[in-house]
DNA sequence: AATCTATATTGCAATATTACGATATAATTT
DNA sequence: AAATTATATCGTAATATTGCAATATAGATT
């Protein structure tokens, strides 16, 4: 099919998984680790970084804005791009979680 | 297309973006929740959990088993699944690095 | 205002993902 | 050994994703 059932899951465990997915394309995450490194970005930064078209990369900067991982100011005629720290506390916070459960007991 | 150019980005971006994406679907962090709650689980106990087939639930079993989120053990002639707290704590770091470089300065 | 620069959107083709029924495999129980 | 229980795999249909060329949009420059 391709169609996830999003109507049988909890909000939050939408949001959260939207947010992964988001990141789980590696051009995304070459794009939040060239964002780590120069702080901001805009597209045409990323398409002489990455081989990949304008449209494309385009494309991958509207899903990390989509979800709240990065967020777009308009700049004269072009628009620049930095992260939103907020999405990756909530991940970090999660994983921070699972970190703890696990800790406590070994696998069987 | 659909295929992703992975070829085109470093081992570490690809690994880090295979286990998003595995993360990166509602049922699959119902099934890391449901992880985190009782530490173990077999594929029944996700299949009484969660509305959707048992062979599906095997499915996403094996997509989080491939990229290492958890392990499998057999046990007579069910298969005892866990957390593997390594990844995660690979998946906090790199959160953490984001958040630490996003600190430093404000969005544009 | 015409041109240039930067980005977004549209339309399309190729591939990937999701989901499930049916079936296979393997250990357990009767 | 036959039936049961537990899980995996196969085949298939429907939908989603990825990527790009072409085009649209909008501000900047000449």
């Amino acid at each position: 099919m391709g169609i996830t059932k999003s109507e049988h899951f909890t909000d939050h465990q939408n949001e959260l998984a939207n947010v992964l997915k988001a990141l789980g394309h590696p051009a995304r995450v070459a794009i939040v680790e060239y964002l780590i490194q120069h702080k901001q970005c805009i597209c045409g930064d990323i398409v002489n970084e990455l081989p990949l078209s304008q449209a494309t990369i385009s494309q991958h900067l509207r899903e990390l804005k989509q979800v709240g991982i990065i967020q777009g100011n308009i700049e004269g005629n072009s628009i620049c791009y930095c992260l939103n720290p907020q999405v990756f506390e909530q991940i970090t916070q999660f994983m921070g979680i699972v970190i703890e459960s696990v800790a406590k007991n070994k696998c069987c």
